[in-house]
DNA sequence: CCATTGACGATTGTCGTCAATCGTCAATAA
DNA sequence: TTATTGACGATTGACGACAATCGTCAATGG
């Protein structure tokens, strides 16, 4: 016997389970931005009808990771440098709120959180593996934004890190040979911010960083999508 | 025959409409939270079909104005002062961003439809009549929105705006028989540093405008929640 | 040769029907 | 009397089929 009582078992209507495999799918970058999608195989690979299908189809154009082109199909966006200022300046403000509200409500277990975040990342960025770096990277934005106890937030900041995930995953921005170690050191700042309970700093530092990734990002792309 | 060339003819899906009428039903207060609804009568005052209307209903739950139960029913959300906060927080956040590059990116046209939005508020002030103030005061926030030109905090301000409203027609909060003149005051200086192009204090002014309105409102809330 | 148009295949938009699941309430037995 | 259980009505969950609309490309006429 167990000594845990049994939990509820989790229970997915097929919609959100074609969901969710649809939407990994996507962001793991296995469809290439633009690539089409039509319904009918998409349905019969699944083995869902198509009216199920497409509820999850429609979840993750509002997500903003698709779009649909009315009688003709879904495809996987592209996004433009302008996009991704945008998603960047959005990250910011959620993340900057996200970072004041962890710092307000921290207690020893969150502080805790955030040191293994943070080591992780450090650890990942010393063995030097893109995938682990990346990986590691988004863990520790959403352990900040997890500790704020915001729901709606949550939210917000989940749809917006799903497309800078998509971004990612078609591009290979990171895979630019830069030293590694310069991004522990963007982010440990912020962490000591977090652990030290200091909400006007760690809001501070969270916007420094987006801005700084950000800026450097957008330049890149601007620099990429003139000639 | 007219000057202006023929614009294309709006195409709506049936689904669309029937979101956009349904949204626009519960954000008047038609229904009050909580209040259930079934898919199958639903579908039949609109005269479509369950499987139509039913992506509309996902689409305002994601939207967050509804949630479904499932096997039992859709029901208008009810706000719950933590849920009040969030709003107020989140809202905080988008349109302090909203203003900071509205500011930045100011220009005549742009700040004439900032003046011309403060005098409609201060107009319906003046008249006193509430439903015109609280419409008025819902255009001014939109007015900066669009003005800093951001599509997805647009979306994301929306969803925010969407549920504030929802909220509003379902309590009296603004029934107060409150001085409707420090309604205007509250938002004169916002307007002001928008005019004057000044994102920082346009960004302050911002957050420091829906702090205290979310302070007060959280306030009141909780008074009412714990007897 | 080229612009126009009509038809065709492909794809989504919408619908009606049946299956799965829920809450409730009465029947039952200790 | 009261806790358990079985059955019932109500409601959503999922499905397959038909209609509407799109882009394309060949046929047509100048």
């Amino acid at each position: 016997m167990e000594k845990r009582a049994l939990r509820p078992i989790a229970r997915l209507s097929t919609e959100a389970q074609a969901t969710l495999s649809l939407r990994e799918h996507i962001l793991s970058g296995a469809l290439k931005p633009g690539e089409r999608l039509t319904e009918t195989p998409l349905a019969e690979q699944l083995g869902i009808a198509r009216a199920t299908l497409r509820m999850g189809l429609h979840r993750l154009a509002s997500e903003g990771i698709l779009v649909q082109i009315p009688y003709t199909g879904w495809q996987v966006v592209a996004l433009s440098a302008d996009d991704v200022w945008e998603l960047w300046t959005l990250r910011s403000s959620l993340e900057s709120l996200a970072s004041r509200l962890a710092a307000e409500r921290m207690t020893d277990s969150g502080a805790a959180k955030v040191s293994e975040a943070v080591e992780n990342l450090s650890a990942a960025c010393r063995r030097g593996r893109v995938n682990d770096i990346n990986k590691a990277d988004f863990a520790f934005h959403r352990t900040i934004v997890d500790l704020a106890g915001h729901g709606r937030l949550s939210e917000h900041y989940r749809q917006v890190e799903q497309q800078v995930r998509l971004y990612i995953a078609s591009t290979n921005v990171y895979n630019e040979p830069d030293d590694w170690s310069v991004v522990i050191e963007h982010h440990r700042p912020l962490a000591a911010a977090l652990i030290a309970r200091d909400p006007d700093r760690a809001e501070a530092e969270a916007r420094r960083h987006n801005e700084t990734f950000g800026k450097k990002l957008v330049a890149a792309m601007r620099k990429d999508e003139q000639p």
